[in-house]
DNA sequence: AGTTTTGATGAAGACTTTATGAAGATTCTT
DNA sequence: AAGAATCTTCATAAAGTCTTCATCAAAACT
């Protein structure tokens, strides 16, 4: 059964979406604030986020942004407003899924939730990678075995692990490790880069799966 | 590079999705009625449809269904109705991806469509020219085969791939590698030219697919 | 045909970008 | 506050790329 992790702190709206989900048979976690939302999404399987923007303990932008450091899950945004530069935002800045706005009524919601898992479901898997996510633990599986990784570390390669195959940028990269601006020199992330591609050199000397986009970046390849 | 059908009767917003959308280079192919979309998708590789329900000749939500048929590629519908049954049926009645309402900015538009792309993988195989670009890799594909090209070769060589069968000054191939003005000498072209020529005969000896016009430039034949 | 112009080619050197190791700065833990 | 872990910066080495140059080949022109 696939679960679907609503955030949303109208408590009315919030029953009645999760009456038709668990009618359509979906698993459905109702959080009203964005800590327990995050901390659930942290140590459980969650196929799907609901997420109301307009949450009274913490921005559901930055909820979103937090959740996309480790996590390309269908997040739909549910907003009251409906100014076009936060669902820019939303959808291309932080890679929400969908942006339905209020008022809405659970059946259209349920609508939006089916159409995106139907997309997820289509798409291909990759099922023959040496790498796999440790999600619960913030370690990146590889050949079996746990590689032991500091926290940026774990962001970039994480990134890399679940987005194989494309080059990604160092600026990108950077963006990764940080939640917002931050000074830094641009060629930090090649020593990151360094460390990761050592520790990997420990499991499995002959590897180079981190491959050098000159004047681009960086991509992981299958 | 991705295809785009735009399915718009109004000139004014077709024009300026497409504008915003060729500037993300995307290939951007607009009609103005459902009949020549469904024809087009019929016999072309499409990578996602911009749909607006509100056409003269056949109603948008026909037009899904026909697609629908036979294939499943991402649907993103335009309306200008905000009607919520409308919604419901185009999203889970006939499997739309998405649903925007009008008035929409392009940017909006453009944001839709690569959150939507953003699941699918990025490769996309033109169907008869040898050559294909595999923009997420900074690399072309020539005979199924990815070719390792530097920056500056990749730059030439995917331009001419996008734009085949016409001919590309120096002087226009130059500005393509530099950002800014630079005043080099403009044979250093001729040399990049002949190290793509190489990379190709590598993979085909017998091939002459850059083709030199003298005393102007080169041209890619498909 | 001979001359001139333009492009092809291979190789050398200048230049740019990345890798590396280590040191300093910062953050987190205890 | 001390110690450990991590992140960032720096200097230098290494690798890769771009441009130029000299020479040869091909085409155009007289």
């Amino acid at each position: 059964m696939q679960t679907i992790l609503i955030v949303e702190d109208d408590k009315t709206i919030a029953e009645s979406i999760c009456f038709i989900l668990e009618k359509d048979s979906f698993n459905c976690q109702w959080f009203d604030n964005g800590i327990d939302a995050l901390e659930y999404h942290k140590d459980n399987e969650v196929d799907l986020i609901l997420l109301d923007v307009g949450l009274p303990d913490m921005s559901g932008f930055d909820l979103l942004r937090k959740v996309r450091e480790k996590s390309n899950i269908p997040v739909i945004i549910i907003s009251a407003r409906d100014d076009e530069s936060d669902q820019v935002l939303g959808l291309e800045g932080l890679g929400a899924n969908a942006y339905v706005t209020k008022p809405l009524s659970p059946r259209l919601v349920v609508a939006h939730v089916r159409a995106q898992l139907r997309t997820v479901k289509s798409e291909v898997k990759s099922g023959d990678s040496k790498f796999s996510i440790n999600h619960a633990m913030q370690r990146v599986v590889f050949l079996n075995q746990e590689l032991t990784l500091t926290p940026a570390e774990y962001k970039i390669l994480s990134h890399l692990v679940k987005n194989p195959n494309r080059v990604h940028s160092r600026e990108y990269l950077m963006s990764i490790i940080w939640d917002r601006p931050h000074g830094s020199d641009i060629k930090t992330i090649n020593t990151h880069i360094k460390s990761i591609r050592k520790r990997l050199h420990e499991l499995d000397e002959n590897n180079e799966y981190i491959e050098t986009h000159r004047g681009i970046g960086y991509s992981l390849i299958e």
